[in-house]
DNA sequence: ATGGCCACCTATGGTGGA
């Protein structure tokens, strides 16, 4: 099977690209961020016509995730058990389900803004609550992965110029360290190839010609657990989706599995 | 080729993204 992650930056900017996506790369299990839009809007006649059901945690303008499947949506879980919630509301940032014999999260890590914003804090509280609510899965004997933008470069590797990140979110040693921890509960970054150049990165900014000078990061990630890594064939971020006019910034990472 | 921000809102600039 095949299973991806992208952050789309709007289904409904994104929905034509989304759809010939899907037919093109063979996707059977999507988990998507950044729906912007909500609930009620998304666009589960489009994607029934193209074979898949939805699952969705999404409320308006910001954030909303879903899981896109044509391998079956059972036992869906909306939100995040445990949420902190910011400025005092819960935000549409974690959906997960099984698909056939796979369980997936889709998640949107809060962006944190800056290092001493309280959005910061909030974004190492949501990942406390994560690590919490994942752990019995991730020593579970079926394959299981948290897939979406971790808003975390993993290491200094994973950004075109640690030099530039300065005092910066997403390289903190806090939020590194937050991601250290869901290791220790059993996951296991699954690195993707680059299909050019030598880093896997996954995000581009839209500006100054970030993407044709190849100045990225690596924020969408894979989480998985020994059975489901076991059984992972390929993974490769799918570049060539971040090309041309309506593009999101964030590409699709693919991962195929022998299960 | 990959090209100089984008998307949203009961808008006409402010907010969020990273």
């Amino acid at each position: 099977m095949r299973i991806a992650t992208w952050n789309v930056n709007s289904i409904t900017a994104r929905l034509p690209r989304l759809l010939a996506w899907l037919e093109s790369s063979g996707t059977d299990v999507l988990c998507l961020q950044e729906a912007k839009l909500a609930e009620e809007q998304f666009p589960y006649d489009e994607l029934r016509a193209a074979g898949y059901e939805a699952a969705v945690n999404a409320t308006g303008r910001w954030n909303g995730v879903a899981v896109v499947s044509r391998l079956g949506l059972e036992d869906v879980v909306k939100g995040l058990p445990g949420d902190p919630g910011y400025d005092g509301a819960e935000e549409p940032r974690a959906i997960s389900a099984t698909c056939g014999p796979v369980r997936v999260w889709s998640v949107y890590v809060p962006n944190g803004r800056e290092v001493d914003h309280p959005h910061y804090a909030y974004k190492l509280q949501w990942f406390e609550a994560l690590k919490a609510a994942v752990a019995g899965d991730a020593q579970g004997s079926r394959p299981f992965a948290v897939l979406g933008d971790y808003n975390v470069a993993p290491t200094d590797e994973d950004v075109f110029d640690v030099a530039a990140f300065e005092g910066l979110t997403h390289v903190t040693p806090a939020e590194r360290a937050a991601l250290a921890a869901l290791r220790e509960a059993g996951l296991s970054d699954v690195v993707p190839r680059p299909l050019k150049y030598d880093r896997p990165y996954t995000y581009w900014d839209y500006r100054q010609l970030a993407f044709p000078k190849n100045r990225g990061m690596r924020i969408d990630l894979v989480y998985a657990n020994e059975p489901f890594t076991k059984a992972v064939t390929d993974a490769y971020v799918d570049r060539e989706e971040r090309k041309g006019k309506g593009a999101s910034d964030h590409a699709p990472v693919v991962v195929d599995l022998d299960v």
